[in-house]
DNA sequence: ACTTTTACATACAGTCATGTATGTAAATCT
DNA sequence: AGATTTACATACATGACTGTATGTAAAAGT
């Protein structure tokens, strides 16, 4: 056969990158050899090779390939509660409509054995949470001074809990492959979970107003 | 060597389990090989083979060896929010000080893949989970009559919710390797989670008299 | 136009793990 | 006490999978 051009070439490694991805979200990373892999891609393992030094290297590759779930989204919100809530059922509708997404991440919690060349993947992967968790914090701050969260709770420790929760969640969803018990209620869970946060500005401010408030 | 009697066979397969939940929390599962286990319970492959038919056998009894964490226990503490709460909390320490029990889990959420012969173990969990959310969610019912939490929000619902909280806790818990940042937090998570959870009644018992008629 | 890379396919060597078959001495059974 | 089974250790055959080496035709460089 012909010598590729370099977008030709830049597009089978892309092919590759997410064929692996499929075949690892369905069979597992140590369960799937680099024929495997090749095979989904109809190329040979030179081809694989080729592009990745390794298994490992192809696993970074689809890891680089997909984009973090996790970020704060809606920044023109200005209720802080709503925009974490906002940015979960975010995050959750993404695992649900993008396919890649939703196989990267079900590698990650369920399909990956983070040990030798993957347990740094596992520490990148706190790392970026922790990120999260500072940003939720910043919000929860800003919430608590408007008066929408109880002043003497630690907002970096519920922020944290709420990182938790979420990642909780993303396993049980993912768990739920034939999305039939769980995944329905998340997003209500999602709602619910936040809804609690600002229960406390709710009845505080019920209370000293003496203004009942109607639920639209 | 000389037969083994029946004690002391049951012993060396008690070994065995042992090794290989300490072997695969290390390694991970696919990565370790029969051999590493014989080797580090100083016996043969024969050995191994003889008492469990291959390694996804060896892994169904290391699980079955290692009881579950999410049970309820404190049955005699009165407050339904306060037994969750001891719950929880009776299943981090448990995890933080019986090391077999802590290996077990490391396993089943950094450690293993659940494919192919391992998924029926995955929704083996789940239902585990499961019944623990439907315990919960009583506990949580009775504190909703008791008036400690919002009539409005459903239970089962706030159970699952506690359900992803406290898988999340364990999965960052058990990332937490070296016992740096997030250990020492996860107590008094747990603590905060469940005082928000008492927040509404405090504040409605506080503020107004009013009584959560539930005669639906 | 000529040389040099590139982007693979093909071929090869080697390791490693698995499962089973066989051996064996003593415990257990009768 | 003899027969049988047990609880392993040892040996063997086999099959993946890996990584690399080599081949090659065309693209890219000069």
């Amino acid at each position: 056969m012909a010598r590729k051009t370099k977008a030709e070439a830049a597009l089978t490694r892309q092919k590759i990158v997410q064929c692996a991805r499929q075949v690892f979200s369905q069979a597992g990373v140590s369960n799937t050899s680099m024929e495997d892999i090749a095979r989904k891609a109809k190329v040979t393992r030179g081809a694989v090779y080729w592009h990745f030094r390794n298994k490992s290297d192809l696993f970074m590759a689809v890891r680089a390939d997909t984009g973090s779930l996790l970020q704060l989204s809606h920044p023109a919100e200005k209720s802080p509660l709503r925009r974490v809530e906002l940015s979960l059922q975010n995050a959750l509708q993404r695992l649900a409509g993008e396919s890649g997404t939703q196989e990267t991440y079900q590698v990650m919690l369920w399909k990956c054995e983070f040990v030798g060349e993957f347990s740094p993947v596992r520490d990148d992967l706190m790392l970026g949470g922790e990120n999260f968790v500072q940003e939720v914090a910043k919000l929860y701050r800003t919430a608590q001074h408007e008066g929408q969260i109880d002043p003497a709770v630690d907002c970096l420790l519920l922020a944290r809990e709420t990182f938790c929760f979420f990642v909780g969640l993303l396993k049980l969803w993912l768990a739920d492959t034939a999305a039939q018990s769980f995944r329905p209620q998340a997003s209500a869970l999602i709602t619910q979970y936040l809804q609690q946060k600002q229960a406390w500005g709710k009845h505080a401010l019920t209370v000293s107003r003496q203004k009942p408030k109607s639920n639209t």
